[in-house]
RNA sequence: CGCGGGGUAGAGCAGUCUGGUAGCUCGUCGGGCUCAUAACCCGGAGGUCGAUGGUUCAAAUCCAUCCCCCGCAUCCA
């Protein structure tokens, strides 16, 4: 029963979050990861570091609060702040909160860039190439498709610019020597490194890493150029050296080489390549691990904003408590596989898990020592074969929870866990300590085994309470309390190495506790899955008739309607007729290549002509040629958009219910192309 | 031939790298117990491990081909 015996320190970081976006249920599990990870050192005797914070520059950044009327400054200070909020709520111990608008951090940034300017690494150059103001960044030609933007469907400006170049191609080389050979364990798990390995099959590209303040100006400044502002990688990935005071900091000596970087798998690039080789221009050692989790999943799919199927991890704290949550997130998901998020499991995985076998166990082992010691722990003599089988699985569960822990496949650390306290229920039943009672008084060898019953119950309570504090913080300390043992011992015997059995002191009073997990009954919103309890409808976006009502409010952000309007959703009429909706008959209808869902339609919409092109996303639910003739409900001044290359020219209207059913919207065929609607 | 992940009991998954009696949780059926949160314990039923072919004494596992599902790339205007 030893646990690991490695360095002394450890330092763990978060992704600084992007404050365009709130604190949802991946950045929770991340930064939940990351303290339960913090506990878990702390509890061999480690000194830890743990930060996390948030990223602050950035056009996105400067439109947003351009948007809402206030400075940039203000915007990011808010957000800050509900970052900060969200992860009290989760019972999140940083030690640090970074931010990337703190003066200290632009000053490390504006060093690191020096130095790699004054070595060569950084070069001027033109830049000029297809910028994307959606993703702010310039895209290759590789990346454009017919010849516009992917994520953003726009034709991208061509910015001939010169541009500031760290030459990341230098190190490439370097690096897969570093991944494969040096540090075979740098990222892991194992898929996320092959991936990588992927990744450097292909020569490596330089990386633009600056912008020029004339188009945004909201960054930190060059200091060799003060007409331009870094790019996000050389500004927000030196987030993790700031944090621990680099250069001179002690913290930064102490913590730094036993970094454990933990990300969620859409940002391993920057992470693995951009990170490591700015790490090497600057001449700093590398950090350990690269630890890579996967996503999050609704029973049906992608969590999105837009289908209003986001899980919000306040609420499900606020509804069950952190540490079920913590719990949960741990428990549930594969590590390094996507998971599913579900209220479901979550109550079966409650009841199963918590309430009826560790929860009840507590329940029924504090409430026999009361009935048969009056809550005093016994000495226990008596050891027989039904001791050694619980203590043989007491020091299976040790020896796995530490290589779990050690590999990082904490879902497996958890379950070997419960081996131990599943064993325990066995135990009592095993050794009737009910009967046992009956004889006590006049029985010696009765009297024995019960106090053995009791002492092992009990101890291995006490064992179990140690090993899910790092998940479970409040859960332990109550079992501790109820036991009378202080989890200053608790750490202590784990510094030196040993969980070993018998720590918990015959004598000694136990309370009776109260139920620590109650059962639940099945919640019946759970039936239609996953939309959080308090998540808005948000107009329950699906298909054309929200975007209709959506569409004229963002054509005029925040200008006229009363705040509470706005946030009901709620328009004016004339705003409404903004919207020119129109009758149109479908002349020819075709599928459109390659494509799932496109159709490509000919809409007479009463202009003359040979009709309106227009795409429709219904070719799943509707075959060509049994469109042709039908009388349609169209969008007549929407702006054209090119989908897979085609223009479309405005939009028919269909409605989706929740169980996804698809219909156009039925227009009577007595009325003449171009009639108006409304 | 676009890239990636996956198809194992009613549901959700592990096992596949390193071939050797197919495992876990939930559900279900039957039994036991009464310390406990209608909980706990024991037992049963339920799988041709997506399909086909190959390698092998032996294949869920290795090789080949094919089918299906899910992301993403390239689509809900």
């Amino acid at each position: 029963m030893t646990s690991p015996t490695p360095p002394s320190t450890y330092y763990v970081t978060t992704p600084i979050y992007y404050v365009n976006g709130d604190p949802h249920l991946g950045r929770g599990y991340t930064t939940t990861l990351a303290d339960v990870l913090t506990r878990y050192h702390r509890l061999l005797g480690r000194e830890t570091f743990f930060l996390t914070g948030t990223d602050e520059h950035g056009e996105k950044i400067s439109q947003a609060a351009e948007k809402r009327g206030i400075p940039p400054q203000q915007f990011v200070d808010e957000v800050a702040e509900t970052y900060r909020k969200a992860w009290e709520t989760l019972r999140i111990e940083y030690s640090r909160f970074i931010r990337t608008t703190d003066p200290q951090h632009k000053a490390v940034v504006a060093g690191i860039l020096q130095k790699v300017y004054d070595q060569g690494d950084i070069y001027f150059g033109d830049y000029g190439g297809n910028y994307c103001v959606g993703c702010e960044r310039f895209l290759t030609d590789k990346e454009l498709v017919d010849g516009k933007c992917p994520d953003h469907q726009t034709v991208p400006q061509y910015v001939a610019e010169k541009n500031y170049v760290f030459r990341m191609s230098k190190y490439q080389d370097r690096l897969i020597e570093h991944i494969t050979k040096v540090a075979p364990d740098f990222i892991r798990p194992e898929r996320y490194k092959n991936e990588v390995l992927g990744l450097l099959r292909e020569p490596l590209e330089d990386l633009c890493i600056s912008r020029p303040k004339s188009r945004m100006d909201w960054g930190i400044e060059l200091p060799f150029d003060s007409n331009f502002v870094a790019y996000v990688w050389f500004d927000a990935l030196i987030n993790y050296i700031t944090g621990l005071d680099y250069p001179d900091g002690k913290n930064f000596s102490k913590f730094w080489t036993s970094c454990e970087h933990l990300i969620g798998k859409d940002i391993v690039k920057p992470h693995a390549v951009f990170w490591p080789t700015m790490l090497m221009a600057a001449g700093i050692p590398l950090f350990d691990h690269l630890t890579v989790h996967a996503y999050w999943l609704t029973p049906t799919g992608k969590m999105s904003k837009s289908l209003g199927n986001v899980v919000d991890p306040i609420q499900v704290v606020k509804e069950y408590s952190h540490d079920v949550f913590r719990y949960y997130i741990c428990r549930e998901m594969t590590f390094g596989l996507d998971g599913v998020f579900s209220f479901d499991t979550l109550d079966t995985r409650y009841n199963a898990d918590l309430a009826n076998n560790l929860g009840n166990l507590v329940s029924r082992s504090l409430a026999m020592t009361h009935k048969y010691r009056n809550g005093v722990v016994p000495a226990s003599a008596h050891h027989e074969d039904l001791e050694s089988d619980l203590q043989s699985q007491a020091k299976t569960t040790v020896a796995d929870y530490f290589r779990y822990m050690t590999s990082r496949e904490i879902h497996r650390a958890l379950e070997s866990v419960w081996a131990l306290v599943n064993a325990a229920n066995v135990y009592i039943d095993r050794t009737k300590p009910w009967t046992l009672a009956k004889t006590d008084a006049s029985d010696p060898a009765a009297k024995a085994a019960l106090d053995a019953s009791l002492y092992h119950q009990l101890e291995s309570l006490r064992l179990v309470a140690v090993l899910i504090s790092p998940f479970m913080p409040d859960t332990s300390a109550s079992i501790l309390r109820f036991l009378s043992y202080s989890p200053e011992n608790a750490q202590k015997e784990c510094v030196v190495g040993n969980t070993g059995w018998g720590r918990l002191q015959p004598g000694v009073t136990v309370e009776k506790g109260e139920a620590l997990f109650p059962r639940r009954e099945k919640t019946e919103k759970n039936v239609n899955e996953v939309s959080a309890p308090t998540t808005k409808p948000e107009q329950s976006a699906t298909t054309a008739p929200a975007t209709v009502a959506t569409a004229p409010v963002a054509a005029t952000p925040a200008a006229t309607p009363t705040a509470d309007a706005a946030s009901a959703g709620v328009i004016s009429i004339d705003e409404f007729f903004k919207v020119k909706l129109r009758v149109g008959q479908i002349l020819a209808a075709e599928k459109v290549a390659k494509s799932e869902k496109l159709l490509k339609l000919r809409v007479d919409l009463g202009e003359g002509g040979e009709g309106r092109q227009i795409l429709s996303g219904i070719a799943k639910y509707y075959q060509p040629e049994d469109l042709v003739g039908r009388k349609v409900a169209v969008v007549a001044n929407l702006q054209p958009a090119k989908l897979m290359g085609l223009e479309s020219q405005g939009m028919i209207l269909a409605a989706e219910d929740a169980t996804g059913n698809l219909e156009l919207i039925a227009i009577s065929p007595l009325l003449a192309p171009g009639a108006e609607i409304r």
